[in-house]
DNA sequence: GATTTTTTCCTAATGTTATTAGGTTATTTG
DNA sequence: CAAATAACCTAATAACATTAGGAAAAAATC
């Protein structure tokens, strides 16, 4: 226990000045004598706990999105409605990018340039949180709380898009403002779409 | 003239297998050695076109982007109506994708993480390019084909977000399929979240 | 048309950085 | 305590980007 303790300590101490690093100066511009300098042990030690420089990049979000994936149902847990759900989802996990702004960075601005990105583990993890919106988007249909014609793919690929601009944008930006910034406008009016207008009430009966 | 032809045929064709090499094996992976190799030259002659890989990595898609916002103006002339107007925004930029896909993918996968991005030509220039889609939303909402109170920022987000989005997976899933899939349908559903709804059709009154 | 100047390009360094070899020190196990 | 294993280190090696210094080709000047 105590072995593995300290070789899981290591593991971890690497990992988060390769993260701090990644994300302040870049992938490329952070070479291996930086990061092995800040966890403070040898370039070679490094090469002990990972196979190299790319495979501590893929390696990184790793935790963090299976956390994610983890907590969603947690949060969902209790939630009635479908719109309900979808502010709780959108909610969420902005406020998750706000707490790890680091792994957000290296997810959203590294990972996804890299050749390998696809056949990662992060990347199935990823799938699996935007596959969560199909379910709720079906379930609104269900209960004619959302538009009976509505294409859950399409409506997924607009809540993500969405989200996923307002993130790159924050990130880019150096997080120099609130994520939260007219979310509540920006949630009403893409919701606007899902739901029936109102001139149609009985739209889930079609 | 003749002299400025060579010039500038040697610096086109380094950008040509750059762009080639750089969107079929990644910037990182492909060197210096490869890129000049590909174009017929040493290595040493490269340097005198480009600083060096960054450099031409920043360079490759100026020339498509500018070109890009100069077309904007032509294709937008003469079409009447905000919903118009978005519907020919958004099949000429997927189709400009699809025409110069090796561009866009050095803009949509390698620029973002470039440290330098934000002081770019490009990201100029892009920018502009998604500034014209506020215009549009103001001119909507003045005919009041457009809701009164939407916010042209908020429906921008969307409307790009879900754009680069369905252009990104594309790009990743190595353009195995076509952009236009569902399109229409993706579109009605965005729209819907802008126009009024058919309950109070003298919104633009207010 | 010969000479000078400029352009274009090359071979051969140089320097940085990722990765590996081979061995030492510390820790655990019997 | 001795043997085995783990954790780590110094010192190569190798791949690359970039630069030095100059040759060949083209253009300009006389």
């Amino acid at each position: 226990m105590a072995k593995n303790n300290s070789k899981e300590n290591t593991r971890v101490r690497i990992i988060n000045s390769a993260k701090k690093l990644f994300a302040e100066q870049g992938y490329q511009k952070t070479t291996i004598v930086d990061i092995s300098k800040q966890a403070g042990l040898s370039e070679a030690a490094l090469y002990e706990y990972f196979q190299g420089k790319e495979d501590l990049l893929l390696t990184i979000p790793d935790l963090w999105v299976s956390e994610l994936l983890q907590d969603l149902d947690e949060q969902l847990f209790g939630i009635r409605g479908a719109v309900n759900k979808l502010r709780k989802y959108l909610w969420w996990y902005l406020r998750r990018v706000e707490q790890a702004p680091l792994d957000a960075k290296i997810v959203y601005l590294f990972l996804k340039t890299n050749a390998n990105f696809l056949e990662t583990e992060v990347y199935a993890n990823v799938k699996k949180l935007y596959s969560y919106l199909i379910d709720i988007f079906e379930e609104g249909q269900n209960t004619g709380e959302l538009k009976s014609a509505l294409n859950p793919r399409i409506a997924r690929d607009i809540f993500i898009g969405t989200m996923d601009h307002i993130i790159t944008r924050w990130l880019l930006k150096d997080m120099s403002y609130s994520l939260f910034d007219n979310l509540d406008q920006t949630f009403d009016l893409i919701v606007s779409a899902f739901i029936p207008s109102p001139s149609s009430p009985a739209d889930h009966l079609n």
